[in-house]
DNA sequence: GTACCTGCAAATCGTTTGCAGGAAA
DNA sequence: TTTCCTGCAAACGATTTGCAGGTAC
């Protein structure tokens, strides 16, 4: 059972019940999140909407980022500041989903990854912490192979 | 020994050393973020230093950012970004000062922690992974103590 | 038909840069 | 004196908002 179509399902399915209506723009968002291996920013999605075939309509910046805004407040994707000023959006996959982030300060590229005995030690640490913590995320910066040498 | 004191002297050290001059505007930005307990931005430094006793001169936030960037440079303070879409600065006060934030997203109020465990389990990762790993940083999100309720 | 959704353009806000005068060496 | 350090104001780029017309229901 594919992550991925799930995802979307589940986006339309939570929008259409928090009483969203049905729009182009909002299903375009949908789709091209759905379809990224990592976090984008709402330029990069902009952009990368704005590329698609020329039969589908370009969606305008300001959707964008208040679709982002909706999904967001809806738990359905996170937000992730991690370098260049410019904040990333991914599809919140729960879980199984579950990942962090490597990240090239040179190239600025961005690279998902994920580890057990990190979660564990996370979860462990959250209970100790005087924070009623809902969600969590671990950055770690360097150089990435191709610009390390 | 103070870990306080000893920043400022690090700092003023490294920037003689790396060439730079003494100036009004850097001395205030050092003494200012010796003083910080956590990470602060640079809108935030400089309406602190403009509150400071009128005898002594504002700093212009275009100085603000420009010292910040130098000691970033030579690694004695380190960035982080982490909500609100202001990055936030502190004084790098090496092994013994690091630390990891909670971050209440009720009341935007940033807290910093320590945890064992919690550098070992990372120290052992970043061998693991593709990225020759320079630095790292944990960021829990939720409520605080005063906001949950 | 009504209320929501979207695009466009203007407004914000954090951050950066160009330039001219003032200060450190 | 020469070069760096600063402040000021303008420039920038990401994000937000106001408004008018188009669209889902």
């Amino acid at each position: 059972m594919s992550e991925r179509r799930d995802w979307y399902e589940q986006a339309t399915g939570a929008l259409a019940a928090a009483g969203y209506r049905r729009g182009g723009a909002r299903e375009a968002v949908l789709e091209l999140l759905d379809a990224q291996p990592c976090a984008r920013s709402a330029v990069e999605i902009e952009e990368a909407l704005r590329r698609r075939s020329a039969r589908r309509r370009a969606v305008s910046r300001a959707s964008v980022y208040r679709i982002l805004d909706e999904l967001e407040q809806l738990g359905l994707v996170s937000r992730l500041e991690v370098g260049g000023g410019t904040v990333r959006f991914e599809a919140s996959r729960g879980e199984s989903g579950h990942h962090h982030h490597l990240v090239c300060d040179v190239c600025g590229t961005l690279t998902p990854f994920t580890d057990e005995a990190l979660e564990r030690t996370i979860d462990e640490l959250s209970k100790r912490v005087d924070l009623e913590v809902s969600e969590h995320e671990v950055v770690l910066h360097g150089a990435c192979s191709g610009c390390a040498r």
